[in-house]
DNA sequence: GCCGTTTTCGGCCCGACTGTTTTCAGTCG
């Protein structure tokens, strides 16, 4: 079984795209998106919440309620049975050619038959296409150039990381000039979503902006210039990922951060709550209605409280409650969290180092290292035996205890005895427990057969969690960012588990995992398990994964209360001999 | 289809760019 919500998401989702091609009204589409943006982002299990209380989701209303009424009793909606009958299938694959919009492919499906990808090259090779009224040569042009980057590389989201530092030189070649007096990258990449689809770049010039667009197409990361405007620029980079600039001036800065930033959702929300208060609200600033005067625009702390709201970090801006939590109407205090910060981080416990194979630097480097990035305590969590060729068995540990012991005596940092234990097969672990004992901290995560089904997985999880030397679930689904998706997971047979028994979820910071997501991360908290915010740091540089794991940990609204490894490491060897006396 | 400090109807975020449109529709973000 997999996660209701999001199940219902997706068909609500479905829906709204039919729709879209059937040429409904579009307020009726946007329902429907909303509908799944809000079912999405629901904490409460549906299925659980009585049916009275379904329309209180907000975006949820009669006509949804009944929806997911029917879905949660048969398995199926109505309406988009009757919508997958009336549009084929090929008409909705069209739709993700880029440039192609549902106007468009419905028209090449009635007019001229089109049915797929297949045949819209066809038709367009044999001329057919500029015979539709409305449709030139650059249209034909502009399809074929769809269709090339139909499935090609900057059609994927990249890892944040990886469209962090092709940002990092566009914000770097723009900010060297003089009529630039500030470049920023916003977008997803702002909100630290885990993997970016394209690269926003925001630039303040007092001047004429012509002489910076043209500067940004013409620089040597830019491998296609796809849209060449007086106020906007969309490039494609030769990393494959698209770039867009917006470039405005200093006044209209922070209303056009907002707008840049976004996400769209968050955008339309609060333009919404604009219009409510007899305002206008665009990239240029928050103006009013009638007269079109204006009344804030120059930081996005101005905008925000023009609209009777606290300034709202980037990281939650994504329309599920931090509107409601910044409302200052009529002097109420915005119930927003109080984020964690990478500075809140008081240690790290998942790491390695080269006593097992894969580790890259010794264990005094990454002790020197974790010190000097202001932490108290490491764990060294070095793999063990069971994953072939990198891990360590008794006897090595037993080894690495003296080399531990050594090192203590030449840092300030506490250190953790710690491992990370393969769960194998059938949920049994690489040691037995009075093997186990002698570590002071124990990470378990899957790294092989990661192909089984959500029920394995989890029962595999849930024997780990029911070992009273199981510390932390190291990342969790098992995604890697660009690669792989995660595996399955019941999440709340997981999460009951670790709250029952004291085990922690790891938010793994590699850039290459950012493991947990962010949904099951704010259902974690929701429900009072632990999490951890860890490097799984292979080589000193990568201790920097801490404020990477922090700063998504923020999209998850998590608090330091709520993470472990905010905690002094007193706390964390309590709550390690809590769990082993509840167990044992 | 949803929703309300215009609350059971009549609205619904806003703008840039492109192409073929002589005044705007489609697409995108």
């Amino acid at each position: 079984m997999t996660w209701v919500n999001a199940e219902l998401a997706e068909r609500f989702d479905e829906i709204a795209a039919l729709l879209e091609l059937t040429d409904a009204d579009r307020h009726r589409v946007r329902a429907y998106e909303r509908a799944a943006e809000a079912v999405r982002a629901a904490s409460a299990d549906l299925s659980e919440l009585p049916r009275a209380e379904l329309t209180a989701v907000p975006g949820v209303g009669r006509s949804t309620a009944d929806k997911i009424a029917q879905h949660l009793d048969t398995g199926r909606i109505d309406l988009l049975e009757e919508l997958r009958a009336r549009v084929p299938e090929g008409v909705r694959e069209l739709t993700r050619v880029p440039g192609l919009g549902p106007k468009t492919a419905m028209r090449l499906h009635d007019e001229l038959g089109v049915d797929s990808v297949e045949d819209l090259r066809a038709a367009l090779d044999a001329g057919r296409v500029r015979e539709l009224s409305g449709l030139g040569t650059k249209s034909e042009e502009r399809l074929r150039a769809g269709l090339d980057r139909l499935g090609a590389k900057d059609q994927q989201r990249l890892p944040v990381a990886e469209a962090h530092a092709v940002a990092e030189a566009l914000c770097a070649a723009l900010a060297g000039r003089d009529d630039v007096v500030e470049v920023v990258a916003a977008g997803s990449l702002r909100r630290l979503r885990a993997t970016v689809g394209d690269v926003d770049v925001l630039a303040a010039s007092e001047t004429d902006a012509a002489p910076i667009h043209a500067a940004f197409r013409d620089l040597d990361l830019v491998a296609e210039v796809l849209v060449a405007g007086e106020r906007k620029t969309s490039v494609l980079t030769r990393r494959h990922l698209q770039a867009d600039l917006r470039v405005v001036s200093p006044q209209a800065w922070g209303a056009a951060l907002v707008y840049f930033t976004g996400s769209k959702a968050h955008n339309i929300r609060i333009r919404e709550r604009a219009v409510r208060r007899g305002l206008t609200l665009n990239e240029y600033g928050l103006a009013r209605s009638d007269d079109a005067s204006l009344v804030a625009s120059r930081t996005e702390a101005d905008v925000y409280a023009a609209l009777d709201l606290a300034w709202i970090p980037p990281t939650l801006r994504e329309d599920t409650g931090e509107v409601e939590a910044a409302d200052t109407t009529d002097g109420r205090a915005p119930t927003l969290p109080r984020l964690v910060e990478p500075a809140d981080l008081q240690g790290d416990l998942h790491g390695h180092s080269d006593w097992s194979g894969d580790g890259k630097a010794s264990l005094p480097a990454m002790l020197a290292a974790a010190d000097e990035g202001g932490l108290s305590y490491w764990a060294v969590t070095d793999h063990a035996v069971g994953l072939p060729m990198n891990g360590i068995d008794a006897e090595g540990f037993a080894r690495r205890r003296e080399a531990i012991a050594a090192a203590r005596e030449t840092t300030a940092l506490a250190v953790l005895d710690g491992v990370e234990l393969n769960i194998l097969g059938e949920g049994a672990l690489d040691f037995d427990d009075d093997v186990l004992a002698r570590f002071d901290w124990c990470v378990a995560a899957i790294h092989t057969q990661l192909e089984q089904d959500a029920a394995t997985q989890t029962e595999r999880i849930l024997q780990a969690i029911a070992n009273p030397f199981v510390n932390a679930i190291g990342h969790p689904t098992g995604r890697r960012l660009g690669q792989r998706p995660g595996y399955d997971l019941e999440l709340e047979a997981i999460l009951q588990a670790c709250a029952e028994t004291g085990t922690a979820l790891e938010l793994n910071g590699s850039p290459s995992r950012l493991d947990l997501p962010t949904d099951l991360a704010r259902r974690a908290v929701d429900a009072g398990v632990w999490l951890t915010i860890s490097t799984d740091a292979h080589a000193t540089h990568e201790l920097a994964n801490l404020a990477w794991g922090a700063r998504y940990a923020q999209r998850a609204w998590v608090t330091p209360e709520q993470v472990l490894s905010c905690q002094p490491v007193e706390r964390v060897r309590q709550v390690v001999a809590e769990k082993r006396e509840r167990l044992a």
